[in-house]
DNA sequence: ATGAAAGCGCTAACAA
DNA sequence: TTGTTAGCGCTTTCAT
């Protein structure tokens, strides 16, 4: 039925291992031979079979993307198709092809990564943001298999990974907003066992206390990557007796709850209160106003995260942190009225 | 290095074959036996080399999953994360990995299929929204392997599919503004060769004929996934000496742009132009004012589309095309003021 | 209930 | 330059 290495040997009349050295480009072949074995697999129809070859040769050319899950994702969702169009491109260009897991709680994703890396299933991996003290990331350096985060590691600092400068990111933003003649900034956060949300605070802090601006903790809440959490942010923020009349927002899908609980509340945007927020989704530059927000290069860290990954295999020296430089695309949201940029 | 059967067999005192019984649930095995060897198993830290494996079972238990090359692929951004957690899901519950694959032209997606269908490397696949005169779905009958359509071929009545009822969801919508009192109401579609839009512009076309409404070509629109589409859009369709008061628009992305172009014509929605949008996405009940949309079950089409192709391979009968029900999700931008529902 | 042996399709010494 | 041979780790007859 399939065609066979034999097969395309028997016809073209040599041995199984000329053909197998016409597929792999073998050097010392005669020119002759290896233009009528091509001719013969191509009449023949035949496709190698990549398990044998796996087996054979203990790589599978195949990287595995681990979907995270399901508490640690919601970030992910306007991302995700950059970041896996990143990936892939980078994959295919390199003739490797992209297998994707995950597992509904933490044993289950690790016993998913044990199960393709023992059982010799794939070369190597990327992580999407890992939380901290992660067994996933322990497993894999003992197994000294290739893989690469995206985001960055709370416990290990020489973990490869692929991340933006968030405490800059932060700080850019915030210095905006100063820039603006803001004074009295607040913070609206994602989870706080996220290196994102903490970087990014601590960009927001270190620009505050450059500018000798007031920092409270009034002014910072902490909430989930959801709409609810920057709408309902804004009902504890706006209700104290001398609230923020700019706020840095960790996210887009965040700030589109807080634009929301801000119109409820009859303050303007951006005269009352301006705001910027992070990642820079498709659909920042559509709200009313619409938003400034930090570009991330979501295409590039999956792109860049991919190349860490395929230079590990091929045990290229690499960056251990690799850096995606980040831009604020600045829109209405952030501009006082009367002072443009 | 690696635990191979034979460690395990040598340890535990039995023959290979005997670990291999073990593994596979062999009900031919003393209890005494299999308890032991699962220690041993255990002990070693075994785990089955799946390429081994899958070349004497000549089975992956491996779905993929064809990403559309970069023009189809619009639509997909918002979808793709909540699709494709919808395909891991079911496959994960069937011990099934799951390979991402793609080209960045029609020659090499065909390519890279034949590459992983002929060399053994998946059981089955499941391609998203193919275009007319598809050559993969030919090989891929050709090759009889199993395979599902998320959306429906235009060529073929026969392949299975999981889709919605486009016809009737865009029936509804219609439906639902000609209920609120609209008469004039004209179409945003997208590109006319898929055949989502197809359908919803037969189903629109279907409602005004009902109601005996008038059906002008001047208030059909056809453009890409975009903003900018709905954007442009509204210049020409608004611009007509009798212009629609309410519109159907093939896309919520579609109908953002949608917005923005009324708002700056002075057009007030829903006062002056109504809007019903589809496919419901997490933005929709964020614009202003909340999007009314047609929720098309996008985890469940994944979800199915996986169930399909995992039963198809153990030759369990299938219906051809399933269709996954859609629901008219009514917000703001739907209602007449001075007709709620 | 278990073992021995053959072979899945391929690669890679080692010969020639 | 090419052929012969021996596996890669597993499953599966066929014996026992």
């Amino acid at each position: 039925m399939t065609v066979t290495i034999k097969d395309v040997a028997k016809e073209a009349g040599v041995s199984p291992s000329t053909v197998s050295r016409v597929i792999s480009g073998h050097p010392r072949i005669s020119a002759e031979t290896s233009r009528r074995v091509k001719r013969i697999m191509e009449e023949l129809g035949y496709h190698p079979n990549l398990m044998a070859k796996s087996l054979v040769s203990r790589t599978t050319r195949t990287v595995a993307v681990i979907f995270p899950k399901p508490a640690e994702e919601l970030l992910l969702n306007f991302f995700f198709y950059e970041l896996i169009r990143g990936v892939l491109a980078q994959l295919t260009r390199a003739g490797y092809d992209l297998l994707m897991a995950g597992g509904s709680n933490e044993q289950e994703e690790l016993d998913t990564v044990a199960r393709l890396v023992k059982g010799g299933r794939i070369d190597g991996l990327i992580l999407l943001y890992s939380r901290s003290s992660d067994p996933i990331i322990q497993f894999l350096r003992k197994e000294k298999i290739p893989f690469a985060l995206i985001g960055r590691s709370l416990d290990y600092e020489d973990v490869p990974s692929v991340d933006n400068d968030n405490v800059q990111a932060a700080y850019d933003a915030t210095k905006h907003l100063i820039a603006q003649g803001q004074k009295r900034i607040g913070f609206v956060s994602g989870p706080a066992r996220l290196a994102m949300s903490q970087d990014r605070l601590s960009g927001y802090k270190k620009a505050l206390e450059e500018a000798a601006l007031p920092f409270r903790p009034g002014w910072i809440v902490e909430g989930e990557f959801l709409i609810e959490s920057g709408y309902r942010a804004m009902a504890s923020i706006m209700s104290q007796p001398e609230p923020p009349t700019a706020l840095v927002v960790i996210d887009d899908v965040v700030a589109f709850g807080v634009l929301k609980g801000l119109s409820e509340l009859g303050c303007r945007v951006p005269q009352d209160v301006a705001i910027v927020s992070f990642n820079n989704i498709a659909l920042a530059e559509l709200t009313i106003p619409p938003l400034s927000s930090v570009d991330v290069g979501t295409y590039q860290l999956g792109y860049t995260a991919s190349q860490m990954v395929l230079n590990l295999m091929k045990e290229i020296e690499i960056t251990t942190r690799q850096i995606i430089p980040h831009r604020l695309v600045v829109r209405e949201s952030s501009l006082r009225p009367e002072m443009p940029v």
